[in-house]
DNA sequence: CGCACAGCT
């Protein structure tokens, strides 16, 4: 094998090389044998790895005829719905796609066509998808079972046609049938396309449910929601007595909400779909029995059926371009250097086509992005010019789809991007892939005592990961995915990643859970918790009152429940009813709540952002210095327009889209204030003691005071927590703080700090005391 | 002093 020409033991530095110590490397021939490991095979081009070798889908796929009847010994239940072998080039996406390919789909019916043409073209449409095929035999299982896992491909067109298809077959005459997804784009998006195939207008046949957002009418048969909605939902009404038909799609993600709605299903389906004489009561709390449709994208389904009682898995093969996938030879130090070579290999020996390169996180994103920069402009004028994209979550939404404008003549895209181009949205015209092999991820560490909290570590991505990463590439034509990593670390990596539920605070889901009489640890789960996470939770829920010595919920407990908050934050709302300051709480919390942080950080502009910010500021620390940003600009949008309000923003680094998202999140908490009797307008006026006081009920289990030493120490353990820099009492020595968090990353760094009088934190000691 | 994937009600 010639030698790894792009390994870092050969061009060890690359800051100080020229571009040409790359160029002389050029062989077309070296390109198919180089550094790369190729493991594509001909008969299963393509087709991510661990489908091909480790796992039975492909031998399903293979092995089985389409109905199933001469299948696979050791997969006898799953069953190949569909057999056809050539990848289209006319390429649907199906739900974990974004708005953006659905659109550019619909607009490919045709622009000049008649309406008439055009609806012809949408069925015509319908027809051709891989799912299409296994129609019958889908809707006869589903008739005959309870529960069916359908293990759907990418492009299979399940996700839109399965809810289609149980309409047209009458299976849900007397409910709505449901499609739970984990992302609001997407619930949006699929109702769009769904309604237009349904030839309806959307919110009457066709709807959706998202915060903030509805479109259903009492017409709506088939309703797209976010698992999250369904899970309020459930809440009013433990059975889901309005749908016949509940579709989890994307099941294999394992959201914290769809694993709980996994484990409600299962209960509710014991009560709805038990004989009568059996059950007596049963079938008078409900007049029609559930059909659970479990819909998963990858290789976990066999988990699935396990839970719900070796349910019937069927398989439909997906419509993916072949994308051919390279193992790095040896294991890479540097997973941005290498990357980076990986690119100019690319951009040298391959034809035009985008890239797009997977990172763990900004940091690396933006140093990655000024050394592909610096070197682009190093090349000589008649080649490829190069231009870089950045995407992630904290960026800004128009830098973000900056992504999607098409390249200029001559130049190829390169964009580098977090796991938010893995799932949530997709970019068009992706032909090559370098998949870093890193993530980062969030995991709570529950303690008893002094608190738990959360690690944000960069780790090994899974399998199902790196295929989802790879597939990236060939939505659209074929294309090649560099891994810069090994084929012996690929093999190694675990097929799926641990479930939501076993790396999150659990107070929010306990609360929820106890309003419906159940405890989380008696809930027939997929996955359990460990009980040091459900007592932590527990402890924290008694702390804030809404559980009482026997953990039965207290009337205070349900009327947290009912506040879309965080129950630390509903917490603090109830508490400001006594202090008589429930407007600034709900400003406070209300952004606290928001997906997006107030203060962007724009490191080349330090000095001007600190300066922009200080008159914000407020000596007592951040929650007081988020009100009076919150103030502010209520006061200027009051007066000036839109733009000016922008320019506003701009001007002092804050970011509109989270007052406009507050915004929208206050509203609806002003309406839960009014359900539960508390006077949202109460307000504190110039006294700002009362709103500090407020917070600290809700947070008084994460308070430290100052020690001797000048360092912080948490009030019930031993843990010792800093400032964190981003924080307005950073490097300040108060005597004691509260804080919304912890978030372990070199250090353990409290966010959202203010600093409570010492007599408060006195009377919050002895409050804790007497609750001990 | 030194920093933060994604997503939901």
């Amino acid at each position: 094998m010639p030698t790894a020409t792009f390994s870092t033991k050969v061009i060890p530095k690359m800051r100080n090389a020229a571009y040409y110590g790359i160029k002389t490397e050029k062989n077309p021939k070296r390109a198919k044998s180089g550094p790369w490991v190729d493991v594509s095979d001909d008969e299963n081009k393509g087709r991510p790895n661990a489908l091909k070798r480790k796992n039975s889908v492909a031998n399903a796929r293979v092995d089985q005829s389409w109905n199933g009847q001469n299948g696979h010994k050791r997969k006898k239940r799953r069953q190949s719905l569909v057999g056809s072998d050539i990848p289209q080039a006319n390429d649907l996406p199906n739900g974990s796609g974004s708005s953006h390919s659905k659109t550019n789909h619909l607009n490919g019916a045709g622009p000049s066509t008649s309406y008439g043409n055009k609806a012809k073209a949408i069925q015509e449409h319908r027809k051709q998808l891989p799912i299409a095929k296994g129609r019958v035999a889908l809707i006869d299982e589903i008739r005959k079972n309870d529960v069916t896992i359908l293990l759907g491909e990418t492009g299979s067109g399940k996700t839109t046609q399965v809810p289609q298809y149980i309409l047209e077959s009458g299976l849900a005459k007397n409910g709505m049938i449901a499609v739970t997804q984990p992302r609001k784009v997407a619930a949006t998006s699929l109702a769009h396309r769904v309604a237009i195939e349904q030839n309806s207008s959307l919110g009457d046949l066709v709807g959706y449910s998202v915060r903030f957002d509805e479109k259903s009418s009492p017409e709506t048969r088939i309703k797209y929601l976010t698992d999250g909605m369904i899970v309020r939902e459930l809440m009013s009404d433990p059975l889901l007595s309005d749908y016949s038909v509940v579709i989890v799609d994307e099941a294999h993600e394992r959201t914290l909400r769809t694993d709980l709605l996994i484990g409600n299903l299962k209960r509710i389906q014991k009560l709805r779909n038990s004989p009568p004489d059996a059950k007596g009561k049963a079938n008078s709390d409900a007049s029609h029995p559930l059909k659970i449709v479990i819909m998963s994208a990858t290789l976990d389904a066999e988990k699935f059926s396990r839970f719900y009682h070796n349910a019937k898995i069927l398989y439909v093969k997906g419509r993916q371009h072949p994308v051919k996938i390279y193992h790095s030879a040896e294991s890479q130090l540097d997973y941005t250097d290498s990357a980076m070579r990986t690119f100019f290999q690319i951009h040298t020996d391959q034809p035009p086509g985008d890239v797009l390169i997977f990172l763990p996180g900004q940091e690396d994103i933006e140093s990655l992005q000024k050394s592909i920069e610096w070197y682009a402009k190093q090349l000589p004028a008649d080649k490829l010019s190069v231009i870089t994209c950045t995407m992630f979550a904290a960026q800004e939404h128009s830098q973000n789809s900056k992504a999607f404008n098409p390249a200029p003549a001559n130049t190829r895209k390169c964009i580098l991007a977090t796991n938010i181009a893995e799932t949530s949205i997709t970019i068009p015209g992706i032909k090559y892939v370098i998949d870093s092999g890193k993530c980062k991820e969030k995991q709570y560490l529950a303690r008893i005592s002094g608190g738990g909290f959360d690690t944000l570590l960069t780790r090994d991505i899974t399998r199902s990961s790196a295929m989802q990463r790879a597939g990236r590439a060939g939505r659209e034509g074929t294309g090649v995915c560099f891994r810069l990593y090994t084929e012996s670390v690929f093999n190694s990596m675990p097929i799926s990643g641990e479930p939501e539920i076993l790396r999150c605070s659990l107070t929010s889901s306990i609360l929820n859970l106890k309003c419906l009489g159940q405890d989380l640890s008696e809930l027939d789960l997929m996955d359990k918790p460990d009980s040091e996470s459900i007592t932590s939770a527990l402890k924290t829920l008694w702390l804030l009152g809404a559980l009482d010595n026997e953990q039965k919920l207290t009337p205070a407990g349900r009327q947290m429940a009912l506040f879309p908050l965080d129950p630390q934050y509903a917490c603090a709302v109830v508490a400001s009813k006594e202090y008589g300051c429930t407007s600034e709480i709900l400003d406070i919390v209300s952004i606290l709540s928001s997906s997006s942080k107030l203060f962007m950080d724009i490191s080349e502009q330090r000095e001007a952002v600190a300066e922009a910010r200080r008159q914000f500021r407020h000596a007592s620390g951040d929650h007081l210095t988020i009100l009076n940003a919150f103030k502010t600009y209520r006061d200027i949008a009051a007066s000036e327009n839109k733009q000016a309000r922008w320019d506003w923003c701009r001007k002092h680094f804050l970011n509109e889209r989270t007052f406009l998202e507050a915004g929208n999140i206050r509203e609806q908490l002003v309406l839960t204030c009014r359900r539960v009797g508390i006077d949202s307008a109460a307000s504190a006026k110039e006294n700002e003691d009362p709103v500090v006081r407020s917070m600290g009920h809700g947070l008084a289990g994460n308070s430290a005071f100052l020690q001797p030493d000048s360092t912080y120490k948490h009030t019930m353990g031993q843990t010792i927590v800093k400032i964190h820099p981003g924080s307005t009492l950073s490097d300040k020595k108060v005597p004691a703080i509260i804080y919304d968090d912890l978030m372990y990353t070199n250090q353990i760094y409290a966010r959202g700090v203010s600093s409570i009088p010492k007599s408060f934190f006195m009377s919050l000691q002895a409050f804790k005391q007497r609750k001990a």
